[in-house]
Parts: C-alpha cells; structure tokens; sequence
DNA sequence: ACTAGTAATGGAAACCATTATCAATAACGG
DNA sequence: CCGTTATTGATAATGGTTTCCATTACTAGT
C-alpha cells in the first residue's frame, strides 16, 4: 500500500485514492470500482469484465486485469485463491461489508463468508502482527484466513 | 481427507496411508515422498520433478502433479499459494516440522515460516473451528493463515 | 509363480488464466 | 485549448497445470 488515505467508499472518494497515488480517475476504472462495489459475491476477472459490458461497451479484459492489480497494490481490493485455478477479488472495505473471512469447500467450491469470532481475531492478530512485525523486522500489510474443508451439500451427497 | 490412519513419517507409515486410501506404493510415490521429506523448502511441482530427477531417471512431471494432488487429499501435503504463479508444496507433518504459517513478501516473494504464537493459535483455531463447524454444518479439514508485506531486503532497498 | 484385471505412468498436446506488446486514445496540468 | 504522458484495448505470447492415450507395472486370485 504506496499510498495511504481515507478509506470508506463513495465516488469521490475512489477518484481521491486514485489521484493521491498518482494514477488517473478514468472511464473504465469508475465502472469497474462501480461493479466491485454493487456486488457482495467473489468476481473473478472475467466475471467484473462481463459485468463491465453491461455499462461500458469498449472495456477490454487486460484493463480489468490491470485496474485490479492497482487496487490490490492500494489496499483497496482483496485478491483470493479458493483453489479452482482462477483469482477472484473483493472491495476490501465498503459500506455493507464487515472484516471477515472464508470458508471453502474443497468439493463443489462454494464460498461461506463468516464474522463470527472477529472481534476476538482481530484483537489476537493485532498482537501477533505487532510480536511478528518487530521479530522479523516485517511491515505487515494485510491477512488471510481461511478455512476449508466439506460443506453441508457435499456431505449429504456422498 | 477421505481416509484415516496413524500419523508421522516413515516409509512403512507412508506405504499404509497409501494403501489405506486404496492407491498403490509405487516408487515414483516413493521418490517423491523422499525429496519432500527431506526439504524443509517450499518446492514446487517443477522443483519436485527435477529434484526427483536426481534420484529415479524416469519420471513425468505428470506423474509429480498427479502424486501431489493426492497427497493434498490425503492431507499429507499442504498446497501453498505465494502469489508467485505456481503452486508450493510442503510436507503437512515430518520429523522436523512444527505446526506454522507464513509471512510472504509481497515484493521479493520471500517467505519465511514462524511458529511463535502457534500455541495461542492451536487453541483459538480449534475454538472457532468448533463453532464454525456447528453453526454451518461445515466439516473444517485445514485452515490457512498467512501475512503478507514488506520483509526487511525489501524495506531498505527503497 | 502365472495371469488377468486394473491402476499408474509419461510424453505430447491441449487448456486457459494471466501478461506483454504496441499503436491509438483520453485525462489533466498549464 | 494544447501538449505531455498515462491509459486503453485487440492481439499474441506465456507458462503452469490438465487431459489424452497407449504402454507399463502393481496386485489379488488361482
């Protein structure tokens, strides 16, 4: 994270993020941070790229791709791995969306996102980044959690 | 984890795992077994495979990415995602190896592997691994933790 | 041991998400 | 409004991982 700023969302906002990190606030950037924020699912970048068309016709994929990984590089985005070969990413902070974490099944792929036992983790982890950050002389910038295993469908199933 | 049985190395034990989950103990299983239990690295499959080149001649890198992904369903491997690409392979359990997570260096791609705080952590995972696992009928089988950031090369070169 | 049945192997080709290339375009300070 | 320079988008390239399939080698039953 270059760059730090306020956070929260709001158009304006974004546009001010995007400037104090000295990248321009254009057409395809508005639309695609517009897509991330009306969406509470795990979009990869083909998914913000089809979603993208229904509002800006002429976008191309690279630029979704290359407008992500600015996002990632600012803080503003969460880049996720759940294991089916492709990266999927979520707004790190946004009105309705609290800190939370996942879990995966490692059969059908589904995605629970949980907030239970935040307030604790939060607490924990900020120990731990603080013993870890000074132990190994390492800025901490961010986390991941996560969780998987068998979910309810596939355990009937088999 | 589609199937039980007593954990630790050893190649009699890991010839049981195998036979218990009904694949047979083949030697390019054997070889590969044996370089990963003798790396404490993170190797992916293509380390693995000229590794275990060394060793037995005849080997496809097929056969490397087929073995790994039974060993991950056995829960005997750990698949890692660094953010570098490839996937990274570690032992889940060996002799020399404690329960850790990892620190990844969003820059060089460095990782390093800490065991503080693993106790706390053992304690509170299985706490919320509980409750997760009741309120969402969700069988949990692993969990990953990792923190990314600036590692100490990386801070001073800029 | 021998043999049939079946899992495992490995080389090559296919797959597919992500990146690099590069000429055309659009944002922004002055 | 203009010139500079970042950004864009179509296409091609990249490269890790999977699929295919004919061959090989375990394994259980005899």
């Amino acid at each position: 994270m270059p760059c730090g700023g306020r956070r929260g969302g709001g158009e304006a906002n974004w546009h001010n993020r995007f400037k104090g990190c000295g990248y321009r606030w254009t057409m395809p950037r508005r639309v695609i941070m517009d897509v991330l924020n009306k969406t509470s699912k795990h979009l990869s970048a083909e998914d913000i790229f089809l979603k993208v068309h229904g509002v800006y016709e002429n976008i191309g994929l690279t630029t979704v791709y290359r407008t992500l990984e600015i996002l990632v590089e600012m803080g503003m985005v969460t880049k996720c791995d759940f294991g089916d070969g492709r990266a999927r990413y979520e707004l790190s902070v946004s009105a309705e969306k609290k800190h939370h974490h996942h879990l995966v099944c490692t059969s059908c792929k589904r995605v629970i996102e949980y907030t239970e036992f935040i307030d604790e983790e939060v607490e924990f982890f900020k120990r731990m980044e603080k013993g870890l950050s000074k132990k190994y002389n390492f800025i901490i910038k961010d986390h991941t959690l996560q969780f998987c295993g068998i979910c309810e469908n596939c355990r009937n199933k088999s």
